[in-house]
Order: C-alpha cells, then structure tokens, then sequence
DNA sequence: ACTTGGCACTCCGATCACCCGAGTGCCAGG
DNA sequence: CCTGGCACTCGGGTGATCGGAGTGCCAAGT
C-alpha cells in the first residue's frame, strides 16, 4: 500500500519541512523534487500517506508536515547516517586536542557537539560503575580525619572525606593505602564488592574498625550509588527554532535541568556502538515529548562509559545529526581509551 | 528637586512595576498607595521624575515604568535587603546538609539559589589562586608516567597527566613527594612560587629534570592560569519574565554559556562581603545588558573563595533576591570554610 | 506655592469585516 | 492509474473602527 513513490512523496516532505519550516503543499513539493507526476498525483498520495499516519495537516487549506511516525519511517528507511565533511572533522580535532583532563573533555565535548549540531548537547561523564580503579588515594587529613581520593581509568576523580571516632597513627595509613591499593588498583569498580569482601578478615585487628569504615564509604558513595554527572550545553539553540512558541522552550530547559531526565535519556540507549533517536513522543520523558533526541554511547571498542547526544526539534537534520554524534562519540571514546 | 513624596512615588511605581509587570498610571497608584494625594498630583511628581530620568512610558498613553537609574535609586536608597523568611532558611538548611563533597555543594547551592529566587542562579567554585593546598599527591601511573593530582584546602581537586622523557624509580617519586608536599601542604596557592623557587637548587641532582617537569605544570595549569569553573541553574525561570519577548532570551542564554561573561560577572565585586547589584545597562556585558544581576562573594569571614549570584531582568524583587543571595553566600562559606 | 478637578488629546489594543491565496478533495476524462 | 479542472475551505494579512486608559495642561481652590 506504501509504494516507492508515496515513500519518496514522504521523503520529499520531510525533507523541505526540516529545511523550511514550513507546511508543504502538493504542488511545491512537484516542482521542486522531479517525481515526475502531477500534483494532482503528489495529492492521491499524500492523501494516502495521511491515512497511514505519516503526515497531517494543520488546517484545511494548509501544506502537510511530518508526524513523529513519519519521521520514525524516514530515519529508518528514508535516510543513511551522513558523513561529515572534512571541515567538520578538522573541528572536532582541533576542538577536542588539548584537553588538559576530564572535565575539559567533557567541557569542550559539549560544546562541540553543541556547535556542530546546532542543538542542545548532553555529555554523560564516564560512569563510575563502568570504569576501574586507576588509583585509591588515603589521605591523613588530621587525626581522626580520612580523605579518599578515587582516580578511574577514564580520569574521573572522586573524593569524599571520611571522620572516624578513633586516631590513626601513619603507619596505620600506609596499611589501608597498601591493603586498598592491593586489591582494588586496576580493578573495575562493579568488582569492588567482591574484590574487597574477605578484607576484614584478613587485615590486623587493631585497624579492622577504621577499614570497615572506608569500606562502607567506599562501596556506599562510589559503587551502590554512584553519582553520575552530566555537562549540558547549548540552550540557546533552543531559541532558534521556537521562535513563535515561548511556552514550547520552557518545559524543555525544565526537563533538561533534572539531573534524572538527563540520564534516563542516556541510560535507555541499550546497544552503545549505534546511533539511537527517539522522536517525539517516543520519549518517556514528559517535557521532550515535542523533541527529538539522537544520542550514542562511547566507550572503548564498542563498550560503553557513557553516552552522549543532542535534544532538538522533531524537525531537525537527522542524517546530519547521528552523524556529527556518531563521530564525536567515537573520537571521545578513543581519547578517553587512551588517555 | 525631589522631595520625599517624590520618592515614595518611585517606589511605588518600582514595586507596583515588579508585581504587576504592566506599566503603573496615577490613578491605580494613588489608589493602591495611600500617598494622601490626588492623581493629579501624582502625574506632576511623576513628570518631574521623568525629567531626572527615573521613569519613562512606553507610549503616551501608557503608565509609566521605571528606568535603569529608577532601579539604582531604588535599590541604593529605597529599600533594604529582606531578611530570609523562617521557610526560606530551613530551605538552606536542608538543601545543603548531606552534600557529599564539593561539586555536590556546588550544584545544590546553584539549585538551591535558583530555586529561592526564581532566578537564573550562578555560582562560581572556589578559587584556585585563593586556596591553599590541603594535600598533593603524585602518582605513578607507568612508567615515565606521573599523575597530579591537587586538593585544595575547599575540597577542589585538580588532576595533571604528566608524561616524562625519562623513566622513574619508586623510590623517586617518593622523594618527590616527600619534596613537594614538605613545601606546599597548606601554603596558599599564590605563594607556590615562592615556595618552591629555591626546589631545584635543593633537590639531589638525579632527580631535577622531573623535577622542574612537575613544577612547570604545576605553576602552569594551576597557579598561571588557573582554571576557574562556574556552575549555572535555573535558565527555565527566564521563560516566566520574557514570554512576550522570545528573541530577549537568546542573547541572555547566549551570554551565560560564556564562562568568560560569567567569570566576568562574578569577578566585578571588590567588596565580597556585601550584595552588589548591576542594574541594565550597567553590566558590561553584550546580551545581559537587559538584566539586573545579583552577587555576592562567599567564602570565610569576609575572603573571597569566590562568587555566587543570581540574574534575573530588571524587574526583579531586589529587596528579596538581595536577602537570598546574601544568606545563601553566608551559608555557602561557612559550609566551606568548616569543610 | 502647591494641590486639585476638569478636560481635551493621544494612542494602544481589541474587534470585526474583508479579501486573497494557497491548498485541498473530488470528479470526470484520458 | 494518472491528470487537469474546479469548487470549496480556511488561515492570515489589511484596514477601519472604537473604547479606554493615561497623559498634559490649565484654571480654580486652599
């Protein structure tokens, strides 16, 4: 019932709504795309691709524009990811050279992606669960007083400072750095459970209190409940394309402020290695029900320590889009691999 | 010129403006005020305040509203900073207990800010070059290899990768340690130089080109050019104030992705102790030139961590969003200085 | 000298009628 | 099954109208 040219009738619309904005009537469609039939046909068609709920209408006498199932159709059958240019490819090089650690990454990934895109970018920092120990630090801050200091693979740092009812002397640092360090350098933080479970037993007596003491810390704040983060940029973009609905852009910056939305949006991208979108209301999330969302995991080949990604309008350059995400979060991945 | 009743006009037209968003005539504020004087009376005071420059009207049948110098005078000599309400300070109180470690401190206060003020919330971290260093540990990563990593006295902690032409022993990188630590443990950051100037000079031979190695990066990336992080919330509140002027709110998002503006507007205070307010036109920033920002410095009795504020438009409630972000800089510093 | 009521004037904004044009749906003929 | 023709719909822009809010000024009052 949906033959090749009623696809390329839906093509054709999705691809000068994106562009102009603008609802798009049978005849402009006919002349402007060479279908090579009337626009008498284009009409039979487009009332036929209107029944199968690809496109609507806002009013009688207006052009159609693309549903979200239209769009859906037209990603997954309409388009093939685009290739950046090379302009684009130099500016992810020169943007993302020179970071001097993680959150400059993270920073500048944002802003790139913001720039590319020309939508709001999303960067997940690498998850604390999916990452591994690169080095435990156990500061004697005072007496009493502990400071631990995590440094993962992919450089994030976290830190938490620690009191305990009982003084420490600094032999007894230099044992819990010695028998932390042992066991969980290298490891990766999912593990750590196991890694550290026969400790107190293992260790002498008179510092099991204490060590039980980071353990819990340990295993509370970094492993059961890791705190994620997320760098967000670009809303002004947002301003570009709703010019005439001020009433649109709000639910949208109050969404993309929680914390959660942010990376529920992340989070639901099941295979990391492809560029997922979810188109309107495809999106659980109440308040981007009228965007789009391309996102993409990163992550060493294929793994995944994180995700990242744009929220745009449902009308928006998705071949662009998954391909400046595609390519940035596999630069990102590889840099944070190697770093 | 301008006698007393004069100015009880302005603020009445200041604060009937800031309630009602629409520009006030003399009758609604004869009525509303009990100024004891008839609209008549109340047209000339506001012709005569009109000519200082105070108040202008849109158009000439339209109520007056004030300017930026009616704003400034109001603020500098008609109203006082609003204590906090018993809510608003148990607010405080329960937003920031349980942050687990700096950046968690900084995101609630951002939050926090934003939502007692209705604001767009800004809040700048500690200042690296006014820290001093509470621990610097080095770390042998592999081989030719070292991570440093830095932790400030306010719980900023700063990460190096630093790759070396030449390969090290452990035993030189305790030295290191031992080194580096002996100097900087609770100097300031600003007297590292200092500190250190004589290191080379006093260091045993073999281990001075790391040495050096270390200290440029460390003076460098971290005293140099320290590198200064500012957190932002709340943008979703611009859309309450400018829902008829959707093109005021591009330039302002625009504006507040640059930490450049940003440091800008948090590094314009002299006087860290006090509220200040920008009003309009005064800020020097292109793009904010239509908001009022709000700042104060936190940090210990009366030192300058850093900044916290908030921007709103020039309508704002200044007495009120004084009084938060006075009590919230409080309570930030205290948080820090105990930290 | 200041205040006040009165009054003419201005101008915005809402309302309405109007028309143009784009676009559709349908039909009959190729 | 495609096509040209045609009547119909409806949104949006234009222009005229009108009411009301607010002003500025003046002359009279205290």
């Amino acid at each position: 019932m949906l033959d090749d040219r009623k696809l390329e009738v839906l093509r054709a619309i999705v691809e000068d709504f994106v562009s102009t904005t603008e609802p798009v009537g049978s005849k402009a469609l006919a002349e402007r795309h060479s279908l090579g039939v009337s626009p008498a046909t284009v009409r039979n068609d487009m009332a036929a691709l209107e029944d199968e709920g690809f496109i609507t209408h806002p009013h009688t006498s207006a052009g159609r524009i693309p549903t979200d199932k239209g769009y859906r159709l037209f990603v997954d059958k309409l388009s093939s990811v685009k290739p950046l240019s090379p302009a684009e490819r130099r500016a992810i090089q020169s943007f993302l050279e020179g970071a001097i650690d993680l959150d400059d990454v993270v920073r500048r990934s944002v802003r790139l992606l913001a720039q590319l895109t020309r939508q709001v970018a999303v960067v997940q920092y690498p998850s604390l669960s999916r990452s591994s120990v690169r080095h435990l630090e156990i500061v004697h801050l005072a007496p009493g007083r502990l400071l631990l200091v995590l440094i993962t693979d992919t450089g994030r740092v976290e830190q938490r400072v620690l009191e305990l009812p009982v003084p420490l002397t600094e032999d007894d640092v230099v044992v819990l750095r010695q028998v932390f360090g042992s066991r969980l350098n290298g490891a990766r933080l999912v593990d750590a459970p196991g890694a550290l479970a026969d400790l107190p037993d293992a260790a002498p007596i008179a510092i099991r209190p204490v060590l039980t003491s980071v353990m819990a810390v340990l295993l509370e704040t970094l492993v059961d409940q890791p705190e994620e983060r997320i760098a967000l940029g670009g809303t002004a973009h947002l301003t570009r394309h709703t010019i005439d609905f001020p009433l649109t852009i709000r639910p949208v910056l109050e969404a993309l402020e929680e914390q959660v939305v942010l990376l529920k949006l992340m989070g639901e991208v099941n295979d990391p290695t492809t560029v997922h979108v979810k188109i309107g209301e495809e999106n659980n999330v109440e308040g981007l029900r009228s965007t789009s969302v391309v996102t993409m995991g990163y992550g060493p080949d294929g793994g995944a320590y994180g995700g990242l990604g744009v929220v745009g309008p449902t009308r928006m350059d998705y071949a662009g889009n998954m391909g400046q995400v595609r390519a940035v979060a596999r630069y990102v991945g590889e840099l944070l691999a190697g770093a």
